[in-house]
DNA sequence: GTGAAAGCGCTAACAT
DNA sequence: ATGTTAGCGCTTTCAC
């Protein structure tokens, strides 16, 4: 277990080499213009046999530029920031990028704290699911010069390259789809919006798909809480609320669909006849509950790949570009719940 | 967009603060021993104007501790993986360490290039979640001095800290559970095994089970495609073979566990009664599904939050201690499907 | 208690 | 085509 070679550097390289350091540093770099065939050749050579790898630290310090871009996600463990991440991951791995990932739980201290940290790092852009609490915070490290996209949650639309689903075109045709199949109330249910973009635009275009399509006025029921107890109450009072009418609820994601389905199961009520269910989010399970739930499948896989290409253009093509809203297609699956 | 101000280093500290670097240095490490309380007060007065945040990049460099370390899962898209992560971000928050993360897609060749360029950033040590195909690099790399965790899947275990749920107990407990209910043939489904600890030992003790607690003999089926087709032809087979015996398939991990009750719903099997159904993974849907699938409840977020412990045991208190296997006690939670 | 000076392992002018 | 030199922003002897 004791370390069997002392850390090899570029100047053990040169030596061996028979070079200078610069022209090892020169080859590292790509830039084979600026040598001989021989000295490539010779290069290659001992660096095999060495074994030798370039210590990061050294050249990002050096270069400043990291080839790390730093991510914060609310929740780690959801399946959304699952799916985002694995998009970041894979299109960063493209690029060549690394990625620090933390999850603030939506917490914006952490989330203030997260970011200052990875920026201690040098990472050179960063990709924020962002709790809604730090707008100015945002804008000030924007300032300093580093690219931040927004991923899911927009804030200031003329700050920060934002790249989300389409959900407001989703709403629409949610609702029109529950108009078609004979739903007279619809309520809106969701976790608690705060200042979270995403939940203040989706409760935006079920009002107006309220008005517009439906010719029905809004309801809204938010899970304050979680337990068992108040999820029951909330569905009880949308039953009580709208009586002999052909109920339906949209439920703005998969983790307010799944509470909402464990509740329904506990109080025995079955979609569509006691209620239908719609949400956002087409997780693996929703196929299989009942005859299936009706989801709108948001493309998280794509939003984490348009962050990562939003941010290459940023870093690489136009630092100063004008921020753009990227909003993704997605798409309405309809099941057995409506 | 123009950055307000140039970087902001320990020297403009030190001139602003009328005293040397040594001594900014020694104050940001905690080292106020060394220094007159007015000389402290002054340091964190002139940091906050400043505004000033050392960089971890040069910290790292110079004191070779980067409070970083690399996880490298296999899919950062499960549910497995995103659980786990959840508990190692959160445990190394507690320590003050931050995380590099990469997802290989059990691609080994992924894996080798991910943990060298880890290494090359200067982690601290290294969690893995190994496809098994590089048992040789990953000793290699221990050898070299970086401490390396296992999470779930283990290799070597005279070479290797090891964490992971303890399943042998665990399907014991399944299949003693399956007996009482009345089954008479049990089916062992799973991904294929490959060199993937995890699988190898879970079929282990399957096969021990049925040995000891069933006195059957193992059959195992494994979904070497997950077409729908292929599971379908997978299950008939089962079937078949075991006709008019009470049958029930072990499933090794929800993944599997998705593919069979999709095929199964397609194919209209009713559970428990054409097929019992019981698998490792309690992932949130299971509950919903017909009246629930009978699981085994894996902890892995304890798994992940035992990496880090054991990781940081290593770092701070003996990097030479033997290598242990962590065990994590898991549930049988019994719901409709047996 | 405090500081000067020597690096950590690289990159990038500026030479030649 | 290649080398010399001066850092990047810190930490860490060692000296006072």
């Amino acid at each position: 277990m004791e370390k069997s070679e002392k850390n090899i550097t570029i100047v053990d390289v040169a030596e061996k080499a028979g070079v200078s350091k610069t022209t090892i540093s020169r080859y590292l770099n790509g830039k084979f213009e600026f040598m001989s065939a021989q000295s490539k050749h010779k290069i290659s050579q001992v660096i095999e046999e060495l074994n030798y790898r370039p210590n990061n630290l050294a050249r990002s310090l050096k270069s400043k530029r990291s080839r790390i871009i730093g991510v914060v996600v609310s929740d780690i463990g959801s399946p959304f920031a699952s799916i985002l991440l694995k998009g970041i991951s894979n299109c960063c791995d493209r690029y060549g990028y690394g990625v620090m990932i933390t999850s603030t739980d939506d917490d914006p201290r952490k989330e203030r704290e997260y970011i200052l940290s990875m920026i201690d790092q040098r990472v050179e852009g960063l990709i924020v699911n962002t709790t809604g609490e730090n707008n100015k915070f945002l804008e000030k490290m924007a300032q300093t010069g580093i690219p931040i996209i927004l991923a899911d949650r927009p804030i200031d639309l003329n700050l920060f390259d934002t790249v989300r689903t389409a959900d407001m075109d989703a709403t629409i045709k949610a609702m029109e789809h529950l108009k078609e199949r004979g739903f007279t109330k619809v309520g809106f249910f969701s976790e608690p919006l705060g200042n979270i973009g995403t939940r203040i635009w989706r409760y935006g275009a079920y009002e107006r798909a309220c008005r517009d399509v439906l010719k029905i006025s809004p309801q809204s029921y938010i899970l304050e809480s979680k337990s068992e107890e108040f999820v029951e109450r909330l569905l009880e009072r949308f039953i009580t609320l709208n009586g002999a009418e052909k109920k339906a609820i949209y439920s703005t994601n998969g983790v307010t669909t799944l509470h909402i389905v464990k509740a329904m199961r506990r109080l025995n009520l079955k979609f569509p006849d006691d209620i239908g269910i719609c949400g956002i989010d087409n997780w693996d399970w929703t196929e299989l509950v009942g005859n299936g739930i009706t989801v709108i499948s948001q493309p998280s896989y794509k939003v984490g790949k348009e962050c990562v290409k939003r941010l290459m253009f940023r870093l690489h093509r136009n630092r100063n570009a004008a921020p753009r809203l990227i909003e993704l297609d997605c798409e309405l699956v309809i099941r057995g719940s409506t």
